[in-house]
RNA sequence: GCCCGGGUGGUGGAAAGGCAGACACGGCCGCCUUAAAAGCGGCUGCCGCAAGGCAUGCGGGUUCGACCCCCGCCCCGGGCACCA
């Protein structure tokens, strides 16, 4: 980097230069610091603060993603959204209202822990470093953050309500009814009093405590369960699925995956699913992300049926269904390999009238299921995927009874079915169903239409509506045929109803949540186990529960290949922690701690409340904080920060599960707000450019130049490729680069100023420069670059100038409010532009400049505010207003359109008649229409005039 | 395959249905300088000497007027993917 703006020895002196920017940007980030600008007064508690001059004020959270301080520290990518929402809150600051803006850290994971694995340091150690560098990067940009505020999730004193917050949810039950979570206590209560009825009968007294124990566990929104999870040998550990690649192989380490049923921890996220999906809409977020979070939790509206099975003395088969209306056209029923009728219905012969391609080959159905089963749990999801179009399954050897029917229809087992969706068993209806067509065909089985297919759609299903046909039963007591698909729906279930053999049913996709992680580096749960292995929560008392010191962090590891291995946790290595004497009220008995941790989503889940009271020893966030700050406004509103900025990676699983632990904090009257974020922004990433020379090596970015439409590193012509910066592409620019280079404030504005924040663009270092080189006219327009002297005069504007000064304040607010901070930096430009050719910048154009240039260059404002004799920070001054009076002109000039081009423009008073300008138009362009009488003269007043002839 | 979001100069991007290309980078010319850099000023969509013509992915349509609205394609980016 060559080109970097060294002053030459003929520098003016006081022009502003990069070592200037550092020093008015350190000198002015000492101050905020030492007066607590920032600070943004709380209405209780020991962060308010009367005397503030926002104290009082109309609030506004502004909040963003917090980061996972990784040890690559920041580059230039990074601080995209920061530097927009501070921007906006510095501008919200000043137009009076009250911002609390902070930054936090989301520091428990996996790459600090792998570190640790690999050097023995301690992840602790590792994580509060780059804590603190990513700090000082943070500072650096000049960030107008409450630095009061500021929690990192590896902090006991946040863990240890993130453990409350474990024990509130593990101390709650869905109440269907009253369609709100309710503490488990109630339940209890209701069970003994019998206002509720107790599943499986009988009375709550009859039952043994163990019996209770399980009852109640069933209902709890946190519950240990034996679910199939990804568990990766090789790493020791379960993986998210999003750390396993498309292959089926560990992201980290390459290892195999296998699906197994482990003992793990789960939130019933999905009992939230009807909330979590009507609430979407009260949301001010942006359209795709809402609908990626309603296609994830997928909710269907349908039917359980219940098919009678022959094997009398086996339960009926329970599907699910969106179709019950095409019911006359089930010719088979599927169950998924897995389920768990399987074992029970399989035949120990094949029935008459098994068909060749029933079988698989095989001698028996016992043998058949087997090895399809077999089979199939030797598939990984990407195989099972990949072969969507190839149906394969096989008969169980036994048959389903239609209910509508009575028609006997075989049962199959097939991997097209899912055990995890709906009741893991479908009614196949092939007339109506692709996939159930596709297996018809494989295994020659009747295809019935039931719903009039349109045209086209011969050897094909149809899935499109139409009246229903060869839908009566045999016995004439049921018909639909003629009805179109809602009504048939309606009528059938109707029918299922009142007949016994089932009901309508809503099905989500939305699976319970997996909650623990065989880690080292996470929250440690607030539970511990009874002899019994029954999960006791401790107390309020008892927390924290402190992470605590081992001497191995990793996982025990086993060969990669042995899917037969189990988990070893590294908590669990620790035997004098695990192994523990409570007096939990019955006095001392011995106890075995949870070993696993919590996963790194836990701490994003709430951290936005913490700010809100950092320092509460006495709960998570006082309640007149919480409503003051995110509490429902009325209306619809559901209440929630004010703006959350942060990357659309986010999409589903963060903002999913933070919008699951606020709703469950509301029902249980802890928090005021309904939602945790009111307005969602995504914003753009930046990428970059990465050359590649022959041999496909990565070389450095920056060295590379461009002659003739292609790249050369030396004499080497390279490859480009466009995409993420990375260390090992080589093409990392960080902020430390761009600030020694010109700045802080000149990285902020350039930042602002590329495009629209929402968008992702291209880094270009050499661009830069257009930022340093405003900023440098908007100094000259104040200061003499020789002598230091002031260039204001204090003098009236002259009158276009003052015209174009109250032009730019109307564009600029509306642009901040918009968050359209490029369209307003450009504005800004323009407004300096204007002032170049003026022998001394007025006043009154220069303070208004100033504190409009503010929000996205805080230093340099700062700077030229004390200049224009202002002892105090601008940060609570008044963000200027436009005078309407100015903004509207004397004259207008309009374009004169012939048949749609621009043929000639008038000028004529703002306050002519749609008459005379109409005639001054027509004169303007008298000679153009030669005598030709226009057929049609349009007048857009303030516009424009249009004229067909 | 399904569902979103996009395609505007050499580049990033501006344009309540109303003068397409604001602002910036780059490029060209000039000033300053012994010189270079920095800085400053001017020009810069394409074709054309010019008059003028052509231009917002492609093809239609609505409209006095379309980057913007409608229909059909093409391409790029993202999400989901046997969810019954």
């Amino acid at each position: 980097m060559t080109d970097m703006a060294e002053p030459a020895a003929d520098t003016p002196p006081f022009r502003y230069t990069a070592g200037l920017a550092g020093e008015i940007e350190q000198r002015w980030q000492d101050r905020w610091e030492k007066w607590g600008t920032f600070h943004a007064p709380n209405p209780v508690g020991p962060l308010a603060d009367p005397d503030h001059p926002r104290a009082g004020a109309e609030k506004l959270y502004v909040l963003d993603m917090f980061p996972y301080p990784s040890g690559a520290g920041l580059h230039v990518g990074h601080p995209l959204g920061y530097i927009g929402t501070d921007s906006y809150a510095r501008y919200q600051r000043m137009a009076g209202r009250n911002v609390l803006h902070a930054m936090g850290f989301d520091a428990f994971g996996l790459p600090a822990e792998q570190y640790a694995v690999q050097t023995g340091t301690h992840p602790r150690t590792t994580t509060e470093a780059n804590i603190e560098r990513y700090r000082a990067q943070l500072r650096r940009l000049g960030m107008g953050h409450d630095d009061r505020r500021s929690v990192a999730t590896i902090d006991v004193d946040f863990y240890r309500w993130t453990q409350w917050i474990f024990l509130q949810i593990f101390n709650s039950w869905y109440d269907d009814e009253a369609r709100r979570a309710r503490p488990i206590s109630e339940l209890i209560a209701e069970f003994e009093s019998g206002i509720r009825a107790v599943p499986g009968g009988g009375t709550w007294a009859e039952l043994s405590g163990p019996q209770r124990r399980v009852i109640v566990d069933d209902h709890r929104l946190a519950y240990v369960s034996e679910a199939p999870v990804n568990w990766c040998p090789g790493l020791g550990t379960v993986l998210a699925n999003e750390e396993v690649t498309a292959d089926g192989r560990s992201d980290r380490g390459n290892f195999p995956v296998f699906k197994r049923n482990l003992k793990q921890w789960k939130m019933r996220i999905t009992a939230y699913g009807d909330r979590l999906l009507e609430d979407l809409d009260r949301l001010d977020w942006p359209e795709p992300i809402k609908l990626m979070q309603r296609n994830w939790i997928g909710r269907s509206v349908g039917a359980h049926i219940d098919f009678p099975v022959v094997p009398a003395d086996v339960a009926p088969v329970r599907v699910f269904t969106t179709r019950p209306d095409t019911i006359f056209g089930a010719t088979y029923v599927v169950l998924a390999p897995e389920h768990e009728l399987v074992d029970q219905l399989v035949a120990s012969a094949w029935p008459d009238g098994t068909k060749d391609a029933w079988t698989g080959g095989h001698a028996n159905p016992r043998v058949a299921v087997e090895a399809y089963r077999k089979a199939a749990a030797a598939k990984t999801d990407v195989e099972r995927q990949a072969d969507t179009k190839e149906k394969t399954g096989v008969f169980v050897g036994a048959y389903a009874t239609n209910p509508v029917t009575g028609a006997p229809i075989p049962i199959f087992i097939a991997d097209y079915v899912l055990a995890g969706y709906g009741t893991g068993a479908i009614m196949a209806v092939p007339g109506q169903d692709e996939r159930d067509w596709a297996f018809a065909e494989v295994f020659d089985l009747p295809i019935v239409r039931t719903v009039q297919p349109s045209a086209g759609f011969d050897g094909k299903a149809y899935t499109g509506d139409g009246p229903a046909i060869n839908s009566t039963a045999p016995d004439g007591g049921l018909s639909l045929d003629g009805l179109a698909v809602t009504e048939a729906k309606a009528r059938i279930i109707e029918w299922l109803e009142t007949n016994g053999y089932g009901q309508g049913a809503v099905t989500f996709r939305l699976r319970d949540w997996l909650f623990s992680r065989q880690r080292y580096w996470g929250e440690p749960f607030p539970i511990v186990y009874d002899e019994a292995g029954t999960p006791i929560a401790l107390p309020e008392s008892m927390l924290p529960v402190e992470l605590p010191e081992v001497e191995d962090f990793s996982p025990r590891t086993f060969d990669p290949n042995d899917a037969a291995s189990n988990p070893e946790t590294p908590l669990s290595r620790k035997a004098d922690w695990v192994e523990v004497e409570l007096d939990l009220g019955d006095g001392p008995k011995r106890y075995t701690r949870e070993t696993n941790v919590m996963p790194q989503w836990a701490g994003s889940c709430w951290y936005e409340l913490r700010y809100l009271d950092p320092t509460n020893e006495t709960r998570f966030v006082d309640p007149d904080n919480e409503a003051y700050w995110m509490g429902p406004r009325g209306g619809n509103d559901p209440g929630g920060t004010d703006l959350y900025v942060g990357g659309a990676e986010h999409a589903v699983l963060h903002l999913l599960y933070a919008r699951f632990w606020h709703k469950v904090l509301y029902d249980l009257g802890h928090v005021s707000s309904v939602e945790p974020f009111r307005k969602l922004f995504n914003q753009g990433m930046i990428q970059a450019y990465a050359y590649t020379d022959e041999r496909e090596r990565y070389v450095e970015a920056a060295e590379v130049v461009e002659r003739d439409g292609s790249w050369f590193h030396g004499d080497n012509q390279v490859t480009r490729e466009y995409g993420k910066m990375g260390k090992s592409l080589r093409n990392v620019v960080t902020p430390d680069d761009m600030c020694a280079a010109y700045g802080a404030d000149t990285f902020r504005v350039y930042e602002m100023s590329m495009g629209p924040l929402e968008v992702s663009r291209p880094w270009e270092t050499r661009a830069v420069v257009g930022s340093y080189r405003f900023l440098q006219r908007v100094w000259r327009a104040l200061v003499d670059e020789n002598s230091g002297a002031s260039r204001v005069v204090e003098s009236p504007a002259d009158e276009p100038t003052r015209r174009l000064l109250h032009k730019t304040i109307d564009g600029v607010r509306a642009d901040m409010d918009g968050i359209r901070f490029n369209t307003a930096i450009a504005k800004l430009i323009e407004l300096t532009n204007g002032l170049t050719r003026l022998a001394g910048t007025p006043r009154e154009v220069a303070e208004p400049l100033v504190l409009m240039l503010a929000p996205f260059a805080p230093h340099i404002a700062e700077e030229l505010w004390q200049r224009l004799g202002h002892d105090t920070s601008l940060t609570y001054a008044s963000f200027p207003v436009a005078d309407p009076a100015l903004l509207v002109a004397d004259t207008v000039t309009y374009p004169v359109q012939i048949n749609g081009k621009v043929r000639g423009r008038i000028e004529v008073p703002a306050d002519a008649t749609e008459e005379t300008v109409r005639t001054a138009a027509l004169a303007a362009i008298a000679d153009q229409l030669a005598g030709k009488e226009p057929r049609k003269v349009i007048v857009v007043p303030n516009r424009m005039i249009s004229i067909v002839t």
